[in-house]
DNA sequence: AAATCCTTCACCCGAAAGGGTGAATTGAAC
DNA sequence: GTTCAATTCACCCTTTCGGGTGAAGGATTT
C-alpha cells in the first residue's frame, strides 16, 4: 500500500517535469492556456480515477458458509423436551420404528412409546411423520 | 449514468474557466509554474479518484438463490414413480395419514395404501419415515 | 386385438403406532 | 428430608400402517 503511494507519487512528479520539458522544447507556450489546462486535467482525472479502482477494486468478498445446523436449544427449553426425549425424537428422524430404538437405546419398547407420546404432546402433533417435519423447523434435529 | 458524466463535464469545464479567472484577478502568474500545475494535477487527481469510487462503489452484489428444490425426474423414472404415487409422498411428507391423502385426493383409503404399498417397494423401504427420508435424499420432494 | 401400465378399490391379517393411566427409581434442587 | 422432574417400565385399548392378493376399468403401446 505505501509502495502503492510512493510510486504515484513519483510518477506525478516526473509527468509534471516531463510537461514543463515538453513546454520548453516544442514551444507548447503557444497553445491557449486553456486547452493546456484542459489536457491537464483530464489527464489527471483519468489517473485518478484509474488510481481509485485500483485502490479499491481488490476487496475479495469471502463468503463463508457455517455447518448447516444449528441446534436451536432455546425452541428445545421452551417446549421442555429432555436430553432422553430428544434422543428418541433423533432416531425418529432417522426412520427408526420404536422397537428399533428402543434397542439402540437399551430401553424397553414402553419406555420409548413413553417419550415418543411425551414428545408429541410437546409438539402438539398427533403422528411421528408430523413430528419430524415439526422438529426440523424449529431446528431441534438436521 | 449519462447525467453523471454530463455532470462532471460541467464540472470540469467551470473549474477550468475559475482557474483562469483567478489567474487574472489574484497573480497566479507570479508563482511558479511548477507549484501551479501540481496543484491542478492533484487537485484533478483528487477528484478523478472520487470519480472513480462513486462510478463503482454502486455495484451492488445481489446473490440470488435460486429455488431450493429441483424435481429429480431422472430418479423419479428410474424408479418407475408414477404420478399419483408422487402426489401421494409429497402429503405423506407432509405428515398426512392415509386416510387424510385419501380425503385429499378424493379416492378411497384403500387406494392411497396401494399407493404407499407401490412407493415402499420402489424406493426399497418398509416405513414412510424411511421414505420421506429417502425421497428427500433423492430431491423427489422438497 | 393383446399386452402393459396406471389407477382405482376391496378384503384379510398382523405389526406398529398412538392414547391413557399408573407406578418405581433416581438425582438434583429447595 | 421432601419436592420435583426425568427416566424407566407395565398394561390396556384403539387406530393406523404395512404386506399380500385379487380384480376391474382406462389409456397407451405394440
Amino acid at each position: 500500500m505505501r509502495k502503492t503511494i510512493v510510486a504515484y507519487a513519483v510518477a506525478l512528479a516526473a509527468l509534471i517535469w516531463l510537461l514543463k520539458w515538453l513546454e520548453f522544447r516544442f514551444m507548447v507556450r503557444d497553445l491557449s492556456l486553456e486547452i493546456y489546462l484542459t489536457i491537464l486535467a483530464v489527464f489527471f482525472t483519468v489517473l485518478g480515477i484509474w488510481a481509485g479502482l485500483n485502490l479499491t477494486r481488490k476487496k475479495i468478498v469471502t463468503i463463508t458458509l457455517g455447518p448447516d445446523f444449528i441446534l436451536n436449544e432455546f425452541e428445545l427449553n421452551k417446549l421442555g423436551i429432555s436430553k432422553r426425549e430428544h434422543e428418541v425424537l433423533e432416531w425418529m428422524a432417522k426412520g427408526l420404528s420404536n422397537q428399533e430404538i428402543a434397542d439402540k437405546l437399551f430401553v424397553s419398547l414402553n419406555t420409548v412409546k413413553t417419550h415418543t407420546s411425551n414428545l408429541f404432546l410437546k409438539l402438539e402433533v398427533s403422528r411421528r411423520t408430523q413430528a419430524i417435519q415439526k422438529a426440523k423447523q424449529l431446528r431441534l434435529i438436521p
